[in-house]
Parts: C-alpha cells; sequence; structure tokens
DNA sequence: TAAGTCATGTAAAAAGTTACATGATTCT
DNA sequence: AGAATCATGTAACTTTTTACATGACTTA
C-alpha cells in the first residue's frame, strides 16, 4: 500500500468521511504534512476498498448530491497500527527556497532580502494560524493532549512538529535576509535567532 | 525550466563538472535539500544544453572513461540569477513520520517510543555531520562565510538551514518517544526541549 | 444570474524512482 | 578473481499535478 492509503486510513480512523470530505482534510490537518488532489484520493479509495482496508455506503441527500461514505475496516485498522510503528523509508527533501539560498551570492542583494523577509512573513503566518489551533486543542481538550490513546494527542503531536517547523523556518528566513543585506548579527546572537 | 535545472545551474555556477559529478553532489551538498538520480541528472544535461543553458567538451582520459564536461554559458547564469530572487510555487510538505504521528494513539506504545527515539538518533547524526561541516567550513573560509557575495556564504546559509531543520526534528522525536511512554516533561519544559 | 459549494469521477502530462544495459579500470 | 569506482545512457513504472467533465443546489 502506498503511504497515500495509510494517510486516507489515518482520517477513517477517526471518522466516516467521504472522498469529498477527504480532500478537505487533506487540504488542512492533515494536509501540513501530507497532501492529495480529489483526482488521488477517489482511485486510492477504490483500490482501498478492494484490497479490504475500507467499505463504504451510499448516504442519500435531498438538498446535497448524494454521496458515498467511506468506513475503515478491521483489516485497515490492523495494517494501518502496524504501518505506524514500521521505519520510514528515508525521503530526500526537497526545499525549493534552501536551494535558492545555494546561488543567493549572484543575486541582487535587495531583492533577495525582500525575497526572504516575505518567505518570512508566510512561515509566520503559518505559525500563528497553529499557534490558535493550539489554543483551541487545549481548551477543548486539554486533559486528552497527554493521554497518548487519544486521537487529539496525536493532533498535538503533529501540531506541536508543525510550530518546531515554521518557527525553525520563519527564524532561518530572517537570518537570511538581514545576512544578505550584511545587517547580520556578531555569528553566536545569528545562531541563536534562527532557533528562537 | 524544472526546479532540478536549477539545482544544476546551481552547481555549475561554482564549477564545471561532468554528469557523473553531478550525481556525486546531488547526493550529498545539494543533496541535502534537492536531490535526483543519474537517471534523471543526464536527460536534463541534454533539455539545458539544447536551451543555450550550458555547453560541454569532451574530456580524454586515460586511466578512466572519457567524460562529458558542462559548463554554465551567460545565458544560463542570467537565468539562474533571476531564479533565485522570484518567490517559490508553495509546494505542500511531505514527511511520512510526521503522518505517522497523526496516527500513533492506535499503535503499541512501546514500540512507537523506539520508532521515535531511532529517528531522533538519525537526525543527531546528521546534526553532527553538519556540524563538522561547519567547522570545517569556519577553519577554512572564516571571512568569506560573512559575504553575502562568496559562494562560501551560501553553502554556509543552507547549512544553517540544516542545522536548525535537524535540530528541530531531533527534539520533536524525543518529546514524541517520552510522551508516548507517558514520561512527558510538563508542558512548558517539553515545549523548550523540541525548540532546543 | 453569476459565483461558490457539494459531489465524483477520468485523462493527460510531469516529475521521480527503480531497473536495465554496458564497459573500462582500480582496489582488495 | 571479485568488488568497487568511474562513466553514460535508456526503459518501465510509480507518484503527483493539471486539466477535462458533469451536474445539482445555494448564496450573494
Amino acid at each position: 500500500m502506498t503511504t497515500l492509503g495509510y494517510a486516507i486510513l489515518g482520517l477513517l480512523s477517526r471518522e466516516d468521511l467521504s472522498g469529498y470530505d477527504l480532500t478537505q482534510r487533506m487540504a488542512g490537518r492533515v494536509g501540513y504534512f501530507w497532501s492529495a488532489r480529489h483526482s488521488q484520493i477517489y482511485p486510492e479509495l477504490a483500490k482501498l476498498e478492494e484490497s479490504g482496508h475500507v467499505t463504504h455506503s451510499v448516504v442519500e441527500q435531498t438538498e446535497r448530491p448524494d454521496k458515498k461514505v467511506y468506513k475503515i475496516t478491521a483489516r485497515g485498522l490492523e495494517d494501518l497500527e502496524e504501518w505506524v510503528i514500521r521505519p520510514p523509508v528515508p525521503r530526500p527533501v526537497r526545499d525549493e527556497l534552501t536551494l535558492k539560498a545555494y546561488s543567493v551570492w549572484l543575486a541582487d542583494k535587495e531583492k533577495a532580502a525582500r525575497l526572504f523577509r516575505e518567505e518570512a512573513l508566510h512561515h509566520e503566518e503559518q505559525l500563528a494560524h497553529y499557534e490558535e489551533i493550539r489554543a483551541w486543542l487545549d481548551s477543548e481538550h486539554g486533559q486528552e493532549l497527554r493521554s497518548p490513546e487519544s486521537p487529539w494527542f496525536a493532533t498535538y503531536a503533529t501540531l506541536r512538529r508543525g510550530i518546531g517547523y515554521e518557527t525553525e523556518y520563519a527564524g532561518w528566513c530572517r537570518w537570511m535576509a538581514d545576512s544578505v543585506e550584511r545587517r547580520a548579527l556578531p555569528e553566536k546572537e545569528g545562531a541563536k535567532s534562527s532557533r528562537q
């Protein structure tokens, strides 16, 4: 099974969902660390059904088009559980902005600084968004967040990863912008700021 | 042009290289944030030559097979410079371990802790490797590291990103391992450690 | 009435990985 | 003698993105 298959099972282990619902979840939530378009999701659901990992039932609606609601099977849950603790095959990181940084010595410094400031803003916005979710999670599911058996703990765990990732990325972007303008702080200070 | 094309131009802007050399660089160095196999590199070089971004000359060798050494053209340098300051189209992040974390509530907690400890080790090893390179860079090119016109500054910039990334990732893995075993520190302490 | 949302698919193209293919030289 | 390195390619397959396709209902 593909990683996308497990991403779908991970969502269906929490609630029954239609292909359309899954597409929405893949844009937000899970989409922060794995994503897929509906053109990938619908065929994958068909494969998951054929292999016995999910089943579906048609839900008739009057005000909306009818929909197929998918449910994870016992087999699906088993395979998902087994996959979670299996070491992932290391995939190469691909980060275009860092690749740009590798050639930044050739570029117009003012424009480069503008680019990295702009990117820092994007990551800070994403960070603010994560912090909002964190505040909501904390107020609504405070206790469960510390219980590893709760799906809310798992949601919180991925959120923490997102917060750490964006914090580090935004800090690096700011350091880059300052550095290309030769406004870099002395070495030790610079290192501190990029790590927050 | 594809991002891979710019990755290749980024390497050729620093030195003339054969397809084989480029393949090596894509495994280390640039490979830390962009990578490609030789089966992708050779066809891409042909395209870059056709579009006038690179040229090649055959270097005859006696002790090794002859090789084609590629050189970036003025056109190639121009396009590379322009690409560096162009905002990257945001691509979705795909991180399988974080996806696993999203379903960790279903898994055997002891095995999950083992997984995250193992992954923490991998990231700590990568971090140690980066720190070695940093020490070497500092001793060999100390002054140039602060000059944004120097390729060594650009190398150092990407290295800093790698160090920040691995530091954050390893910290999160440790926090995950501790948390699934319910050995998590109180909230504020946990947050501190995951950010290093 | 036009734009947006709900809902599900298929097709074509691009990007990336794995496998196939060859051959000389060098190191163990 | 066999494994590893240097050196360059192609083919098949998988994964992902973009585009094509349709249609009902709802909101502005």
